[in-house]
DNA sequence: CTGTTAGCGCTTTCAA
DNA sequence: TTGAAAGCGCTAACAG
């Protein structure tokens, strides 16, 4: 059974009352440094701590921030995460991250949840089928989205992401400067911005051969965004059977490089010597890996960092800031993955 | 600026009282249904979400749980985390995880964040430092351990693991079967309880083949339990630049054995032809690694789903439920890193 | 510097 | 079935 110790029963120990207890737990206003001993040892010996819902309800606000993401075991968000926590750490807020699981409804769900837990902002990975309610509570609520744009005229709130399509871009003009022409891409859902702008980089750099790409571009494979890793295997199936097979490949992003790796090694495509492969983002243990794609890498922490600042500065002018985008540039960390041909 | 549309502003758009609000609210009184249907009206045109401070605060309860992990980066407890949220969230309750990365300090700032947010309850995986404070406050609140024990007399909650004796005795056994008999270990700290075990089991194995293993044993490597990666590979250095190299080695956790893995492959040490070793856990990705480790595998969102439901039953017993303790046996998954000798 | 008090938004008796 | 009203634990005027 709880007994709660309340700010009641402090006073009543350290003999005052509760506006003085008040007034020691929130060192604003200044008290008799003897009467502050008293209620600090009254504190301690009651093992008192103060209730944080009443202290919500006569704030309206509650110190936390939520980072809601689509996959929570993905090691990008949580180190994204980790970066988060140590900026807003420092202004007091907890973060409280959460799991949509790629689920319309779940994220539906959590939105919901979080705005009756009356949270001080969220940082949002969208599952990109909620716009318009997104849009909607952004009015009142500092939201900064993580990788994924919100389209909508009516959203407010700050958007942070990878520049997707240089990033892409320069993996893709490797392969190209290697001689690679017959050039694949595996990639994630397009009515996601991320996608949708590396598949932007991807026909941006086939441009400067000569090669078309749009949607009839036999190279091309796209996932439903759901569980990118049998997304890279069937990609990489797909692409490894058609009549002529592409020479190189560009994966989207690590977890539909791993799906990808899983099907070249179970059916003993060599890379690089069969076919070349470039992906996009940090990869975990890439040096125990079979082999060493060629990737991009970002300072992962620095993000998480960014994320924070906006999210406090948001919230401390009360939201009433304009739109802001920050791009983190890319740099290309180089594997064993490709060849010269 | 958020205006808050309270149950103040339902109440006087659907023209009822709040007392009738609240009960449509919370579903459990009868109320007319046209007057229901005025209520429902009104709260989706306002948009209103119930406050949950003022709930809890009139409740007692906040219908979240938390989760406080050492490495919210680690597959092993975000996997976890998914299965415990599956079965938690039947009974209409929340997850918060929480990263106390492995320090005695972060772990006692979240422990008293989670008393003043009144979590209904704490799954925890503690750092093994706070188990004075842990074994005082589980006499109030319900705390579910999470893979690492609390050792104090006054503990109350229960207690979830691998079966971590039989798990490492089964590994090294297959070691020895194979005609190991120089065996190492890279183990974790010792002071946690998981390792202790993992110690104890291969221990017991070797002295199956007469082989005493204590802490004097030559082939034994611990960590200090803060970057098992790091430790990993310190191990993997100690061992193999012994006078009498081990044939075998045995790693404790994913993170050791991926710490040796990287050991061994920048020193080119092939596996399994220069060194056999085994690794207690899932790894994830394993099958597009260089090497197939052989590991212990076992269903990690049973223990998620397991751990939730100790929860919820000790929360809506009011804590009034003797210790538990609940093992998972583990299973032997092949790879291809040991042979014969 | 300290105490009294109103009220944050909700649930829950108690009366009607 | 509905409404009035007390009170959960706290903060912040306001008064002294």
């Amino acid at each position: 059974m709880k007994k709660n110790v309340t700010i009641k029963d402090v006073a009543l120990a350290a003999n005052v009352s509760i506006a003085t207890v008040s007034r020691v737990i929130n060192q604003n206003s200044s008290v008799n440094p003897e009467i502050k001993q008293r209620v600090l040892d009254a504190i301690s010996m009651l093992n008192y701590y103060p209730n944080s819902a009443a202290r919500s309800l006569k704030t309206h606000n509650t110190r936390t921030i939520a980072y809601l993401v689509s996959n929570i075991s993905d090691y990008f968000f949580t180190t994204v995460g980790k970066g988060i926590e140590d900026v807003i750490k420092k202004y007091d807020y907890n973060l409280m991250l959460c799991n949509n699981a790629n689920s319309e409804e779940v994220e539906l769900a959590y939105i919901k949840l979080l705005q009756e837990k009356k949270v001080d902002g969220i940082i949002l990975n969208t599952t990109g089928k909620n716009n318009e309610l997104i849009a909607e509570i952004s009015k009142d609520l500092p939201i900064v989205l993580s990788n994924r744009q919100v389209n909508h005229p009516d959203f407010r709130g700050d958007f942070i992401d990878f520049d997707n399509i240089s990033g892409i871009y320069e993996l893709t003009s490797h392969l190209i400067s290697l001689g690679h022409r017959k050039i694949g891409i595996i990639n994630g859902a397009i009515y996601l911005s991320t996608f949708r702008e590396r598949f932007e980089g991807f026909a941006k750099a086939m441009k400067t051969i000569g090669v078309i790409v749009d949607n009839d571009y036999i190279y091309n494979y796209n996932g439903d965004g759901f569980s990118t890793f049998i997304d890279g295997y069937d990609g990489a199936n797909y692409l490894m059977n058609l009549e002529e097979k592409p020479t190189a490949i560009v994966m989207t992003n690590s977890e539909l490089a791993f799906g990808a790796l899983k099907y070249f090694k179970s059916n003993n495509i060599r890379i690089p010597e069969d076919v070349s492969i470039v992906s996009f983002g940090d990869i975990v243990n890439r040096d125990i890996l079979y082999v060493q794609p060629t990737i991009t890498y970002t300072n992962l922490m620095g993000i998480g960092n960014k994320i924070g600042e906006l999210m406090i500065e948001r919230i401390e002018k009360n939201n009433q800031i304009i739109n802001r985008e920050i791009r983190f540039t890319t740099q290309i960390d180089y594997g064993n993955s490709t060849r010269k041909i």
